[in-house]
DNA sequence: GCTGGTCGCTAAACCGGTTTGGGAGATGCT
DNA sequence: AGCATCTCCCAAACCGGTTTAGCGACCAGC
């Protein structure tokens, strides 16, 4: 015998009353005497009632869930720790909201757009987070003409109608730099991210604009893709320049311990030869050898909070943005003062 | 003027028929003519009518979702590989069948039971992903309960009635034993993952058969947590041991590369004076110094078998279990002859 | 005693699809 | 011609909630 899960109207029948009275309630409304709603309650628990998500959300015109589009390249997506715990921090939000987390894996950018179209189509999520901004964003567009709510994580490059989740890489590359130039060096090369990327171009700028307030020239800068190829692949390039840098502010750690294999397999000690740092302070980060320094984030904190933000939204609610604290520097083994110039190369 | 999106009932009136012709014709089925049926699609793709993916959820008592639940702690979370690769083979398949996927993340035991119990309560999902299966697994018999199809990765140590897509870790570590000792090694160690679960113990299993299979007595085995900081612990108990072993098998590449860290900074050097292997062959194995000997997986290909399973399941077109192929061990540099024995402790 | 207002509840419409029962008209068979 | 059958379509019920309109009972005020 297969028992079919009680409905309302059982509930309705069993206490003597009508599915209104049921409805009003199991909803805390006013509008129903005290003791027919304790009735009520005592009668839908004892059937073991639980509202049907599905009726409730074709009634309420809601999906009671919230979307997330990933589009990351699948090798990039195991490799960068942001994800997971920013998922963590959204769902510790959700679960206490009674919402629930759709996701949408793509793996190339047209998929992309596909992505949230059918999100929206399907009405399978009443709102969205918008993560890893890109320069122009094309999907603040999108979003806007499927009328999906959304909250970005980052400051858009442009005038944007969502909510911001303020996330600021900058102080923590400031540091990085200004570590590094406390130590003595004076050749400081970054390895960044893509560069369509907001976050990538931010920690460039940061990086940029901190060597110039130290007064000392721009360094070389590789774009990369957040990749442990891609950061052997910069790495190489910087030390085969003429005038190799003495240290090298890599955009996050997978990058970061990339690098740092191949200076070692150059025969580059680090960090007696050359200093680096890493962005994300991965667990792992802390448990190589040299430990890497690295800029240490709150993606489940973030998460946590834009979750909060979109629900407030969704809800209309909706607040302004909201403003993380800066990430900080985490200083471990990887960085250290630079070689003694050489005399005859000496300027 | 905000546009209502068109209902069924606005195509029915603009082609002139009624609702259920306008859905049969949608959907198909006979007992329309052709040419009405090409009237009522020329309106609709006109109208711009896509279906309401709530009202036929409701109609249909289907989700047309599933799900997942993540149960491991966050900082493991975002350190593993596997289930970003997992999800993306998952979102594959789903795609085309137009399923979403509905995920919830949970930091501890009890929070999980829940998970489960929310999704099949709240009718989000048609069916669910069951990872990580442990040992004497609650959550077969919870979920039989629940009456929630699912599928599981890996064969249950329990009868299970539910399909299983079958893979194999023990090929890989029987192949990584066997290189060791074919290089000469006869102090092999295993730092393993978690005995509770299923894989972990198949993976302690392997390793030890192997080293019997090749007449070696069992060595060391460490139980740890996969994450960095319990690699470097387990590493640091096998080298303190009186006869430490000159191999270490990781169950994972994250605790293999704390090890490598924590032998370099014991002055060990890796492979000389010991040799290593990690599991899962994540981006970074192939770019740290020396590069790691490996394990390799498909999580993403398990995913989309795993995903196809279990729609199937769903459909009731359900099918024995799959097996998938074995992982292959990815040779690399951390993996040499043992240092010659020190009779007397002379080089 | 009549009016007016509030309270507590019911009946019914509604969300947007799917599915069933049946009716009108065309066709085939005898 | 009469009857069965088939094709094509419509009206209505249904999924399980929420929400609105409205009705009777009760009470206060004049």
């Amino acid at each position: 015998m297969t028992q079919r899960r009680p409905t309302i109207t059982d509930v309705a029948r069993a206490a003597g009353v009508s599915k209104g009275a049921v409805s009003f309630a199991l909803n805390g409304r006013p509008g129903v005497a005290e003791e027919t709603r304790r009735r009520i309650l005592a009668v839908a628990k004892e059937l073991g009632w639980t509202p049907s998500h599905r009726a409730r959300a074709l009634s309420a015109s809601r999906a009671f869930a919230v979307g997330l589009v990933l589009a990351r390249p699948p090798e990039l997506l195991g490799a960068d720790p942001f994800f997971p715990a920013f998922i963590a921090g959204v769902e510790r939000v959700l679960a206490e909201r009674n919402q629930a987390l759709v996701l949408q894996v793509v793996t190339n950018r047209r998929a992309e757009n596909d992505g949230y179209r059918r999100l929206a189509a399907d009405g399978r999520v009443d709102g969205v987070f918008l993560l890893d901004l890109r320069v122009a964003d094309p999907r603040i567009a999108l979003l806007e003409e499927l009328r999906l709510p959304a909250v970005t994580l980052g400051r858009p490059d442009m005038a944007s109608p969502f909510p911001a989740v303020l996330v600021d890489d900058r102080p923590g590359i400031t540091a990085a730099v200004r570590h590094l130039v406390g130590l003595g060096h004076r050749h400081v090369a970054h390895v960044a991210g893509p560069e369509h990327f907001l976050h990538g171009a931010a920690r460039r700028d940061a990086w940029e604009n901190a060597l110039r307030d130290a007064g000392l020239p721009p360094g070389p800068c590789v774009p990369s893709d957040f990749s442990a190829a891609g950061g052997a692949r910069a790495t190489h390039q910087l030390l085969d320049l003429a005038d190799p840098p003495t240290a090298v502010i890599y955009a996050n750690d997978v990058m970061a311990m990339a690098g740092m294999a191949v200076a070692r397999e150059r025969g580059l000690d680090v960090p007696g030869q050359l200093s680096v740092t890493g962005f994300d302070d991965t667990e792992l980060a802390a448990h190589i050898s040299p430990a890497l320094t690295s800029v240490r984030t709150d993606p489940s904190g973030w998460g946590g909070v834009a979750a909060r933000t979109l629900l407030d939204l969704i809800d209309g609610t909706g607040g302004p943005d909201v403003e993380m604290p800066p990430a900080q520097l985490v200083v471990r083994a990887s960085t250290a003062a630079p070689p003694p110039p050489t005399p005859h190369q000496s300027p």
